[in-house]
DNA sequence: TCTGGGGTCCTAGGACCC
DNA sequence: TCTGGGGTCCTAGGACCC
């Protein structure tokens, strides 16, 4: 048995949790740069407020409605989402981190337990402790308790739990979920499935394997024995090392300004670097990319990308910057764009020990190594940035917009909530 | 006259997830 | 004025190699 244990409107519920006199105001959470709504509390959601529309197009509804509206708040986020699953990890032998605010709970040897309590029970307590509402769903596969999990937000709101516990509740569950509702199904499976006559999750479960793999490939088939009650999705206790690493933003406004573009792309090579070190890995190769905005159609539109081999697979700062900011150049194109956004990622990563030195590179890297440790020790300290090399500069010309952040309620000592006794 | 086949890498894009 | 960011997996065509 599978339990999915999901925070209701998580970031909204963080937000909430720190100025309760939002608990019955509608709320969102924008994205980065204040761009689209991510995150909805239930008085939001009945608003119509769309999850992903651009929060200028929805301003009118926030003012007229008396909407809070919060930049996203991610250190606040982390530091509630350990906290909660800390919590869930005290109830059985082990779990699976999903997502920032969503756990599957390994139910298996827990059979003697009634579930059904044993899940109200994680409710419960996870609320005690600290303050963000869940909901559970417990089934005999991952997609069945992803289903379950909706199926209780959806069907047992006041309790927040469902135990597809019989065939017939899942039938029932099965009967209820639209297609489109499926965890795996996007919006071109489901548009597919439809025009196929297949509406409900039952109807998809009757379909002919074979009409599924060769329409579906084979996650689609994974997905149908999951849902007939056929574990076909494998449980990941200890996170996968990443492949890649990326990191990308949009620019607050469009820019063809090269210098502020290598400055974004110097500062997101660093950030890339050093989440390499953190996880005691390299990278054989670097590509950087850039894009103009694809929403403006009367705007001449420019992509591309590049891939970079390092001589020596590296994490160190400098190396990388120096080769991002040579793929940059060799990518960007100086007149006649507006760039909305350039991102560095980097691929093949390979654990530190391993790394095989190349025959002609004859630099010793152990200084820039006591270098670094120390400026990543500096900067988790005292917050990303405050060491830097030269070329990401200070002045941030390409910052993001973050109009309506909350405090670091959690996580800084200067911003932590003060109570009167 | 007859114009291979297998492999890798790169770039791009499409599908999905949160 | 204003449309997120970070991932995974899969596919396909072109360049290039032997």
């Amino acid at each position: 048995m599978y339990a999915l244990v999901d925070c209701n409107n998580f970031y909204a519920s963080c937000e909430r949790l720190f100025q309760p006199k939002f608990n019955h105001q509608p709320v969102v959470v924008l994205s980065n740069n204040d761009g689209c709504v991510i995150a909805r509390s239930d008085e939001a959601k009945a608003l119509g407020i769309v999850m992903g529309t651009p929060a200028y197009m929805s301003q009118e509804l926030f003012n007229k409605h008396n909407v809070a509206v919060f930049s996203s708040n991610y250190t606040l986020y982390g530091d509630m989402s350990n906290r909660v699953m800390k919590t869930l990890a005290t109830f059985v032998p082990r779990l699976e981190l999903y997502s920032i605010d969503e756990a599957f709970l390994d139910m298996s040897e827990l059979t003697f337990k009634d579930l059904f309590k044993l899940g109200f029970e994680i409710r419960t307590v996870v609320t005690r402790n600290t303050g963000i509402p869940v909901s559970v769903g417990i089934a005999p596969t991952k997609a069945l308790a992803k289903m379950a999990n909706r199926y209780a937000k959806k069907k047992y709101k006041p309790i927040g739990v469902f135990y597809a516990a019989s065939q017939t509740l899942i039938d029932e569950m099965l009967e209820f979920t639209d297609v489109g509702d499926i965890w795996g199904v996007g919006h071109q499976y489901a548009l597919l499935l439809k025009k196929n006559g297949i509406h409900t999750a039952k109807e998809f479960t009757n379909m002919n394997a074979d009409w599924i793999r060769t329409n579906m490939s084979v996650t689609g088939l994974r997905l149908w024995n999951e849902l007939r009650g056929v574990p076909a999705i494998e449980w990941e206790f200890e996170p996968k090392p990443k492949q890649n690493i990326c990191t990308s933003r949009s620019f607050g406004k469009l820019t063809n300004n090269y210098s502020i573009i290598k400055e974004a792309v110097s500062n997101y090579a660093a950030s890339c670097a050093e989440k390499l070190r953190k996880q005691s890995s390299v990278c054989k190769r670097i590509n950087v990319f850039i894009s103009t905005n694809p929403h403006k159609i009367n705007h001449k539109q420019y992509k591309h990308s590049i891939t970079i081999h390092c001589a020596t697979a590296t994490n160190l700062t400098s190396e990388i910057i120096s080769y991002a900011l040579k793929g940059l150049d060799i990518i960007f194109q100086p007149n006649g764009y507006l760039f909305m956004k350039v991102g560095v990622m980097v691929l093949d990563i390979v654990p530190e020990a391993e790394v095989q030195i190349n025959m002609f590179d004859k630099k010793d890297r152990t200084k820039d190594k006591k270098a670094l440790n120390a400026m990543d020790k500096i900067n988790r300290a005292y917050g990303t940035g405050t060491v830097r090399m030269a070329v990401q500069r200070f002045d941030k010309r390409f910052h993001l917009r973050a109009d309506h952040l909350s405090k670091k309620y959690t996580t800084r000592l200067s911003e932590v909530v003060n109570i009167k006794i």
